[in-house]
RNA sequence: GGGCGAUUAGCUCAGUUGGUUAGAGCACCUGCCUUACAAGCAGGGGGUCGCAGGUUCGAGUCCUGCAUCGCCCA
């Protein structure tokens, strides 16, 4: 035994072992997902992180979660298969590498060229593909490696190809021109998921157009205003609305019926609104109608600076309740502006070049930028005496997310996909149930952005993606690019596989080659046709993911097998994104859906509710938690966590290097390049760190107090293993009588078949928080805390030693198989150990054949062994050694120091509890001299407690404090007197007699009466006292 | 403006179909290095379950309204 407690040490080394155990699995193909028609197939798809940069903490949680799946599905015998892989993330990546070109060279993109930038950020990818998959490796992911794919390889580049020309063929993809997000600084769209809103201080200028041959009783000139006054370039018309006075009457309206329903304190403000909006009616009405009417007789203005004629139009976007009740009109420049061009037919003038400064539709002030422009546009119209009010005012602006400068509505050319039928199916796949998104409520927000039916603007102004396989050519006329498209049927004869094509309105030809054809490819420029510079949107390839990683388009047998994968794990954030573009996409290209459960999952917040990112300095890297509490304590912390709720918070905490105390991060430390540790007053540096003196500080992790639970339960684990180990000496399998076993055993068998199946039940419902609860009570409460000290005596007994050696290697041994999804290195490593005391470990006397936990089978809970009245009994004992322990602490009774305790109880649990007086002694160290009947022999009153119909006495002798007694006892009673007056009038209440439930009444009467009985025992105990202390 | 979620001990969270005196971990207090584990053991204190109504014999749990916070959509 000496030997062996030698060699295993009393923590585990996560450190030298963790890596070396995954070493040896990959070795030895555990990973590994074969095509296997005898089995049953369990497949997830990774959602591919993108390469822009490390893994976090949401990417931790997310592959955890996966990876639990995973496993326990292994062990229960499917075949299993974890496609793991990267995204290219097309914008942000293109983003990072251009940031940092700038920030280390000066280079724009421009400068280096589309080839040499795209070279770089492969050269950026390789180096983080590679991080991150040493990260999951870390983690203990047991994905499938030789299938690792990326959404911009060769295998995804084909079904993308594919894809889009199959799209394409079935007029399903089309070019139009759209207001789009522009971002001036990366000079590309965006699509509205890339575009953040922020208030921002701005001005609204107000301005007057003149009023071309105004007539008798028409104002001369229309107040307009704006926030963005050099837009005002590309006006097209101004609005009025077509019948003010009702649309005033309609918003009175409003207000009144807001008024009759709002709450008192609401109602000046409301009523404040409507005065103002009566007022209004005098002052602006007379002159908004007038001019409604003018619109009606087609009046005319005259567009300052740049002297255009542009028209006064009657559009119900003009509110007349606010401001001068006209609004300007710039569609190609404002959204809601475009669907008034569109409904009026307006022209649409782009006055922006892709960078942001103006074109020559500006004039004079072509080739300033933005701010340039506002500036000189506002100065010109004051010298013309055209400006009006300038009102402060807070702006809702937008921007984006990647460069973080303010969008531009902008338009131009953009290829969308037409969403409609799309669109409809994959609602269908949840509506009818083939999909099942958990938690449920998460399938409405994915029914309603489908339910829009938006087409997808696909197009992307980007260097770094699938690049649009689609070549354009435009013809003289009209007739010329029909006189094409017959060219190219009778070429074709109908046969459109390798090549589709298209018309765009009027006189533009696209083409679009469906393989990577370079021979077709040069054929189709030589007649003049140029490729499409934009590549894809990076969720077009991504929607592929499930079927393309499994080599579709062409039909594989793992395609044939996997699909639809089994489950999809991911967040919240990209369930429209990424998960209805999977279904659809899915349903098109493989007619079937790609998944047939969603698992969506909570979001990690730091201690103040917000979002942890790089940017706060609130980030808690999942690497520093490994270094500091092992993966096992990261898998296990962040299991615990998981939730049904949408978010869970996690308090942040520097660490410091110095003397490695924790220091609650704050909103203000956090952003602070170093600080100063509050226990050791040294300084330590954070991320921000960029001085030289700053830098050489030590750096500070950033960590969280919240995985110590999982650390110190899986030192619990290891040490409960530990002690099995040095008490398996000479331990020889035989079958078991199990009805002959004492009561301990047959608690903890009953106890482990309940928790394997409540665990196993949890896991597959995606439970992992109230599956990790379980396990961990089982393993810490009931196996460690009694069963494990109950078995030390058992073990000195040589006629007790066999049976409980094995009922303590099989509970622990099951107990490592429940655990190893969520802990698996810790439970390997304890499984390695075991194998020393050969391969039988079960009750069942069956020899183990897996060398690796990992691969092993998963256990079965056997029913049979559950026993309401075992575990009823077994917390009988549990309240008398309760009552133990608590007298001996409250008493101060030195540890050493033996006590003599009885037990009055009925007969029957009498015969329970005498079998079990070793265990009173060696985990309370108290000896029972009397059990079943009345005792009160003793010259000195004992401290006593009276519980479950049992009245357990201590005789303290000289160490009794009998006045701590009494007054514990005096407040005991006080406390009985309480809940007995409750119960009674509960009893007493006719009503709840006659309506509740019989079984609800009974359990009341018998609760009362256990409450008499314990006042009657509480009473005499306290007269005995008080007749002591005279 | 619409949708979703949260509000329970100092902190972070559990709490099943409504039914004894609402639980855990951390933190706190007391006592222990009891040869598996001090990352541990034993014991203890601490909660008007956000607010106001309602349904019910009975509400942390169901319904309505309100407040605060967060997320998503427009």
């Amino acid at each position: 035994m000496t030997d062996l407690s030698d060699q295993i040490p009393n923590r585990f080394d996560y450190q030298s072992s963790s890596q070396k155990i995954y070493e040896a699995w990959e070795r030895d193909g555990c990973f590994q997902a074969k095509v296997d028609k005898n089995r049953q197939p369990f497949s997830i798809v990774i959602p591919p992180p993108n390469v822009t940069g490390a893994l976090h903490l949401g990417h931790a949680l997310n592959n955890t979660l996966q990876d639990i799946q995973i496993r326990m599905r292994r062990m229960q015998g499917f075949q299993t298969l974890w496609m793991p892989g990267t995204d290219h993330a097309g914008i942000a990546t293109q983003a990072v590498v251009e940031r940092r070109l700038k920030e280390d060279e000066n280079l724009t993109r421009h400068d280096l060229g589309r080839e040499k930038l795209v070279e770089r950020i492969w050269k950026w990818k390789a180096e983080y593909e590679t991080r991150i998959l040493n990260q999951l490796r870390r983690l203990g992911c047991s994905c499938d490696w030789e299938r690792t794919r990326f959404t911009l390889d060769d295998v995804c580049a084909r079904a993308v190809r594919e894809t889009f020309a199959d799209l394409f063929s079935k007029g399903l993809i089309f070019r139009g021109k759209r207001l789009v997000n522009w971002d001036t600084y990366l000079q590309t769209a965006v699509s509205d998921d890339e575009v953040f809103h922020e208030t921002v201080k701005g001005h609204f200028w107000h301005f007057h157009y003149p009023v071309i041959d105004p007539q008798a009783g028409e104002p001369t000139h229309i107040t307009i205003a704006t926030t963005r006054p050099e837009t005002m370039l590309g006006d097209t018309a101004v609005a009025v609305h077509p019948d003010p006075s009702a649309a005033m009457h309609a918003v009175e309206e409003q207000l009144q019926q807001r008024l009759a329903k709002a709450p008192s304190k609401e109602k000046a403000g409301i009523q404040l609104q409507i005065d103002a909006i009566r007022l209004r009616r005098e002052t602006h009405l007379p002159l908004l109608k007038t001019l409604a009417d003018m619109a009606h007789r087609g009046a005319k203005l005259r567009l300052p600076l740049l002297d255009r004629e542009i028209a006064l139009i009657a559009d119900e976007w003009a509110k007349p309740e606010l401001g001068s009740g006209c609004v300007k009109i710039t569609p190609a420049h404002d959204p809601n502006d475009y669907e008034v061009g569109l409904r009026c037919n307006l022209p649409m003038i782009n006055i922006l070049n892709p960078d942001g400064t103006l074109n020559d539709q500006a004039g004079p002030y072509t080739g300033l930028t933005i701010q340039q422009a506002r500036k000189r546009v506002v100065d010109d119209l004051d010298e013309l005496g055209l400006l009006g009010e300038v009102e402060n005012r807070e702006i809702d602006l937008a921007h984006s997310d990647r460069s973080k400068t303010a969008i531009e509505p902008f338009l131009a050319d953009q290829w969308f996909v037409k969403m409609d039928q799309l669109a409809q199916n994959a609602m269908d796949a949840v509506s009818d149930g083939r999909i099942k998104i958990i938690p449920e409520r998460y399938a409405k927000g994915y029914l309603d952005w489908l339910s829009e039916k938006r087409d997808w603007p696909v197009g992307r102004q980007l260097w770094w993606g699938h690049q649009i396989p689609i070549w354009t050519k435009q013809f003289q006329s009209a007739s010329e690019a029909e006189k094409e498209l017959g060219r190219l049927r009778e070429l074709l004869g109908g046969d459109q596989s390798a090549l589709s094509f298209q018309r765009e309105e009027p006189d533009i030809v696209h083409v679009c080659i469906r393989s990577d054809d370079k021979a077709l490819e040069t054929q189709v420029e030589a007649e003049g046709y140029v490729r499409q510079e934009d590549v894809l949107d990076t969720w077009f390839s991504s929607a592929l993911w499930p079927h393309s990683t499994l080599g579709w388009p062409e039909q594989t047998e793992e395609l044939e097998y996997f699909y639809p994968t089994s489950t999809l794990i991911t967040s919240r954030d990209i369930i429209t994104l990424w998960v209805a573009r999977m279904v659809l996409m899915g349903l098109n290209n493989v007619g079937d859906i790609p998944f047939r459960e969603v698992y969506i999952h909570p979001k990690i917040l730091d201690g103040y509710g917000e979002t942890m990112s790089k940017s706060k300095g609130n980030g808690v890297d999942p690497l520093d938690v490994m270094d500091k509490f092992g993966p096992d304590a990261l898998r296990f912390g962040l299991a615990w966590l998981a939730a049904e709720t949408q978010d869970v918070r996690m308090p942040v905490q520097f660490e410091c290097p110095h003397c490695q105390a924790a220091i609650n991060q704050t909103k203000k430390n956090r952003q602070q390049a170093t600080i100063e540790c509050s226990e050791c007053k040294q300084h330590f540096s954070t991320q921000w760190a960029t001085e030289t003196a700053d830098k050489a500080l030590p750096r500070g992790a950033v960590i969280s107090e919240r995985f110590e639970l999982a650390r110190n339960f899986s030192n619990k684990l290891w040490n409960a293993a530990r002690f099995v180990m040095l008490n398996l000496e000479g331990f020889e399998p035989r079958q078991l009588d199990i009805p002959g076993l004492p009561l301990e055993d047959r608690w903890i068998l009953s106890r482990l078949s309940t928790t394997t199946e409540k665990f196993t039940q949890a896991v597959e419902a995606y439970r992992y928080s109230e599956a990790a609860r379980i396990v961990y009570d089982f393993a810490w409460d009931e196996f460690c805390s009694y069963y494990v000290e109950m078995a030390k005596p058992r073990l000195q007994d040589p006629e007790n030693c066999g049976a409980t050696q094995q009922v303590l290697a099989h509970t622990l041994d099951q107990l490592l198989r429940l655990l190893h999804p969520m802990i698996p290195f810790i439970t390997e490593a304890i499984w390695q150990e075991l194998a020393r005391f050969g391969s039988i470990r079960n009750l069942s006397g069956q020899a183990e054949e897996s060398p690796w936990l990992m691969k092993s089978s998963w256990p079965i809970a056997d029913k049979s062994l559950q026993d309401g009245l075992i575990e009823q009994q077994f917390a009988s004992f549990v309240s008398v050694l309760s009552a133990l322990r608590e007298i001996r602490s409250r008493q101060n009774l030195p540890p050493k120091e033996e006590v003599s305790f009885t037990v009055d109880c009925e007969p029957e649990i009498a015969a329970l509890l005498e079998p079990m007086q070793p265990y009173f002694l060696s985990l309370a160290r108290a000896r029972c001299v009397g059990i079943g009947k009345s005792f009160d022999n003793l010259e000195v009153p004992p401290a006593q407690i009276s519980v479950d119909g049992m009245d357990v006495s201590v005789d303290l002798g000289k160490f009794i404090d009998v006045e701590a007694e009494i007054t514990r006892n005096e407040k005991l009673l006080e406390n009985l007197l309480k809940q007995i007056a409750g119960k009674q009038s509960k009893l007493a209440n006719e009503n709840f007699v006659k309506r509740a439930p019989v079984e609800v009444v009974e359990k009341e009467r018998a609760g009362l009466e256990e409450l008499q009985q314990q006042h009657a025992s509480v009473t005499n105990a306290l007269e005995r006292l008080r007749s002591a202390d005279r």
